[in-house]
DNA sequence: ACTCGGATTCTCT
DNA sequence: GAGAATCCGAGTA
């Protein structure tokens, strides 16, 4: 994929990440996935509509000085004390828009996603990758190893890239999980998916 | 230094 | 559908 796809704020590449291949260099071999659920999370240049929800809301930190670097790099944190979730930075150097992977569906290396997980080796796609935490157990991707990694080095253990599949109908939704600007409308997924996590009722 | 709560998932019932 | 597991970042003092 190219650069400039991720110089642009993250509602609108967002959507137009569906579809895409995430992959990940393991020391068991490559893993990969097929992105169908995602979330955009604004940076704080955005005023009229404020995301306290994001990360970069505060401001540069340590923890989130990726968000503010340039695009197409690798956010991970970690969550709940036991899970890490990976974002794709967004918007150019200094703005600090981001994406957060939340499903994938397995196109390479399943067995080693369960393995990963703990799994029997027949599991199902969802419980391998459908869920942000799930995923990066599944891929093995964690902030110590990957966070701050850029997705376009054809070097780098963590890929970005487009094959010519076209998702079909998508799904506009608020995010989940959160508590602060639970109103947007900046959840991405592909409709009739089973990957996609299921939306819980309060 | 201390406190609080979270962009989650699992295991029960 | 509820509760547990479990730790770090950020805010306050």
């Amino acid at each position: 994929m190219q650069r400039r796809f991720f110089a642009e704020p993250p509602e609108i590449a967002a959507p137009l990440l569906l579809g895409k291949i995430l992959a990940c260099r393991t020391p068991k071999g490559w893993l990969a996935g097929r992105i169908v659920e995602v979330e955009a999370y604004l940076g704080p240049h955005i005023t009229e509509t404020p995301d306290p929800a994001a990360h970069s809301f505060r401001g540069v930190t340590p923890r989130n000085a990726v968000m503010f670097g340039p695009p197409g790099y690798c956010y991970v944190y970690f969550i709940y004390g036991m899970y890490y979730c990976v974002n794709v930075t967004c918007e150019p150097e200094g703005k600090a828009g981001a994406i957060l992977i939340r499903a994938l569906e397995p196109v390479l290396g399943e067995e080693i996603m369960a393995a990963n997980r703990g799994l029997a080796s027949k599991a199902s796609p969802e419980k391998l990758t459908g869920g942000p935490g799930r995923l990066c157990q599944a891929m093995g991707i964690t902030r110590p190893e990957h966070n701050g990694l850029d997705f376009l080095d054809p070097e780098s253990p963590l890929q970005m890239r487009s094959d010519n599949w076209s998702p079909g109908e998508i799904e506009i939704s608020p995010r989940i999980g959160i508590r602060h600007a639970a109103d947007l409308p900046l959840r991405f997924a592909l409709a009739d998916n089973c990957c996609v996590s299921r939306v819980r009722s309060s």
